[in-house]
DNA sequence: TCAAAAGTGTTTATAATACACCCATGG
DNA sequence: CCATGGGTGTATTATAAACACTTTTGA
């Protein structure tokens, strides 16, 4: 790292240079390890980043290097699982209650594709019919007028859909204990 | 901080030697920050963390230092305001959803005292009844066989609950996009 | 006209909030 | 017996999941 740099930056930049990932669409910190041993050949202390790229592209990257799917990782040095573990778990709880999905997905998609998006990132099927529902009513996302061509076996055409903000957006802060409604809030509705 | 320490147990011993605080009952990593200037006389990096200690505990302090309500903060230094406003919505987030309170809660405790603490988190008022039938449940709090005696002015004696577990739990992993219900969970219902 | 895929209508379940009311105590 | 707080019963509201059914397309 530089020593006029943040870390975020110096992330940026490393990660253009070696895989050619220059549309990071959300970059977030994870967390900072320093376990003694994390790495037994000297001290080290690193500050873990999680960063979104969209689900479309599909940047070069060198030999050393591969897409994998993260529940078929090879076998990773020192504590390098448990921080991709700790980052899936983030981005899984961050699906929940922001439109933090804008950085996964292309400007425009169906239902379908945005659907397989969460499943790979949460881990287990959800239906389509309600991620459309609870997507629509937070109003994260919202219809354009076109629509995607059905494949050749037939079927209704889809209609594409994007996200309303392509920046972070907490849309359900509170789970419970939640403030009391004020008396403006209730004239609002 | 030692060349052969991790940065959570340094901070334990500072905090010890400092300030008194041995009893920690929640220690967790915040964020590191990294901005160039944070701190305009050189570069540094900060990892930040949050230490939560019960309520009832008031250990002493050096003369340099003091607590404070967080709605009441002296002006701090550098990006220290903005550190300590980062550690304040975590904590507000993980009251929503783990048992957290049991490091900020003594023992055992009254359901008033407990919402005490709680609004003093949340920063927004929450009823005492409300905070007893979610808390119980999700079987976080559980009520013992004693009771707190009225104070002199009259009423009804307080039942005194205690926390069902004193290490993390996640209570409420998944607000929505739920996994399917198996067929083992229905079976159990 | 049938299969495939998308989308809607409607029911059900769950969880939290709001608030009226009852209980137990000290003076 | 009344003021003071604690606690329970119950209605309302909000949100999401489940699933049957309708729509729109290609062959």
């Amino acid at each position: 790292m530089g020593d006029h740099e943040r870390l975020g930056s110096s992330l940026g930049r490393h990660m253009a240079a070696k895989v050619d990932l220059t549309d990071v669409a959300y970059l977030e910190q994870l967390e900072t390890r320093s376990d003694v041993d994390r790495d037994p050949r000297e001290r080290t202390i690193a500050t873990a980043y999680v960063a979104l790229v969209s689900a479309n592209l599909n940047p070069s990257i060198p030999a050393d290097t591969a897409w994998c799917h993260v529940d078929e990782l090879p076998p990773t040095a020192f504590d390098h699982a448990s921080i991709i573990n700790s980052g899936r778990e983030r981005l899984r709880a961050k699906l929940t209650y922001t439109n933090v999905g804008y950085a996964l997905a292309p400007e425009t998609f169906t239902i379908a594709e945005l659907r397989d998006v969460y499943v790979a990132c949460l881990g287990h099927a959800i239906s389509a019919t309600n991620l459309q529902r609870v997507l629509l009513r937070r109003k994260i996302i919202k219809a354009t007028n076109d629509a995607a061509p059905p494949p050749s076996s037939g079927g209704r055409p889809a209609t594409l859909y994007r996200f309303a903000e392509r920046t972070l957006l907490v849309t359900d802060p509170f789970a419970v204990f939640r403030p009391p409604r004020s008396l403006d809030q209730e004239r609002s509705t």
